[in-house]
DNA sequence: GTAATAGAAGATAAAAAAGTCTTTTATTAA
DNA sequence: TTAATAAAAGACTTTTTTATCTTCTATTAC
């Protein structure tokens, strides 16, 4: 569904969001640590989310990664779009240049129902809301 | 969504369908130019999906790909499968590998839901029903 | 049986995605 | 102002996906 890229952004930033709450701010390694992801690749996604203004950063002692104000209310869908683009909301689900509307691939009417609805959940998803859920149990976050 | 190979798979699938009905076969040089994906590449498509039984195929001079029976019959989910395997369905959205359902990932319950209703299209969309919607217009299949 | 045809299979190549390393720049604490 | 810190940026490597080419094998028409 995502790219590995995307499925790392998205878990980067729930675990920024969590982190730094109170105005504090996440180092790229314990972001790595904590999401179990490589730490250089990390370190470029975020560096591409930054210059996105979808995450803030600061270099230097008690710099790193941190989110403020309406950032931290960005979706699923907005780190998506980032991302991987939006190819998943609006491409034919056929891979066809011309598939439309008014010419419709077989299988048309019944993607644009689905998409639809994993449009509206990423878009509903907001990055701040997990917060809660992960304060229960940090873990998820890791892949073992 | 689908890999390019998918949905190449897909598309070929569709096309062999709508052509082999009354016992005809199609070759690979016209499924390639028909669905408008390279030629090589399909036909290892082709070929894998052969193995699997998805499709069938004969050699030599009035040879070429059909399907007759139960096989025309297959749904996309079995297509998707064959190809993509069965992350689509059953993986994490977040690529974790310990989310489950007593441990969930944030997303979890809002990506079941439309887990749920992407594998239900798919497995009632069967390649066999898209002939007649094919037969009106054949370019739809074609990417330009 | 033979020649022509067309898929099967394996090797190879190109492109894209994922991952790593090194150097530079900004920031802060002392 | 200096040393330490941590992100930014760019180059580079590896892996995976996508695509191509060549040789082999099965089938058919004659």
């Amino acid at each position: 569904m995502f790219s590995k890229t995307c499925e790392y952004a998205i878990r980067a930033m729930i675990f920024i969001a969590q982190k730094s709450k109170g105005g504090n701010r996440v180092g790229i390694k314990e972001i790595a640590k904590a999401i179990d992801a490589p730490e250089y690749f990390i370190a470029k996604i975020l560096q591409d989310l930054g210059r996105k203004g979808l995450v803030q950063s600061l270099k230097g002692p008690t710099g790193g990664f941190y989110q403020e104000g309406e950032t931290s209310q960005c979706s699923l869908a907005d780190i998506v779009k980032a991302i991987d683009g939006d190819k998943l909301f609006k491409g034919c689900g056929l891979g066809l240049k011309n598939c439309s509307e008014t010419r419709p691939c077989p299988i048309h009417n019944e993607f644009k129902v689905v998409r639809e609805e994993i449009y509206n959940m990423l878009e509903d998803a907001k990055i701040g809301e997990f917060s809660k859920q992960l304060e229960k149990n940090l873990t998820f976050l890791r892949r073992r």
